[in-house]
DNA sequence: TCTATGTATCTAAATGTTTCGATTTGTTGA
DNA sequence: TCAACAAATCGAAACATTTAGATACATAGA
């Protein structure tokens, strides 16, 4: 676990992160004690529900939020390891 | 010097890695003690010198990398504080 | 001054992303 | 089983990004 990310998995991350809205997203999920439904995100902001899960899957893709079905919810959290092994790709670039 | 960085900076930076040709550019002017010419990069790379410039440009708007002027050649270097800034940034979504 | 060279800009085509409304899928509870 | 609900997917329009070739700009050296 907690391998080096290869350059695909960086540009991913870094798209998934390209977004303010996605950034919000994992901002309000954190704040929930990093526990979040999916409709509460969809309370959050002003954007179409088929938006909200559009940008959410795509911070699933990227690996930075992980989700877990329960019956007809979905809940999100981040993945902590993924943001550290981001960070670790980032830090020879400030020496 | 090294404040916050607002949400739109976040946005401009990861948009900037969101290349691979981009973070490739980036580990070139690193390996080269941090500093590299324009044309030098273009020699890398299967791409076109204007694509080059226009990659390069992006990477200077995010402030990731910096310019600098010699005559006709343009040297760039890593902007170290950036990426303090940007890791400073994502730092809390890993504890 | 003129030419060659290094870099930046413009234009346009191809491709990718964002967004919404509509629909589909899957699950709960009546 | 069926209605209600949560979430995901589809289709299409609007918008943004990537790319190369052509061109412009700026400087060094003849």
């Amino acid at each position: 676990m907690n391998k080096p990310l290869d350059i695909r998995q960086v540009e991913k991350i870094s798209k998934a992160l390209g977004d303010p809205w996605r950034i919000r997203i994992i901002e309000a999920v954190l704040k929930e004690q990093g526990w979040m439904q999916c409709n509460c995100i969809v309370g959050m902001f002003d954007l179409a529900q088929s938006t909200i899960s559009h940008h959410v899957k795509q911070l699933i893709d990227a690996e930075l939020l992980i989700a877990e079905k329960e019956g007809r919810h979905a809940r999100y959290r981040v993945n902590e390891e993924a943001f550290n092994s981001y960070i670790r790709f980032l830090a020879p670039f400030c020496q």
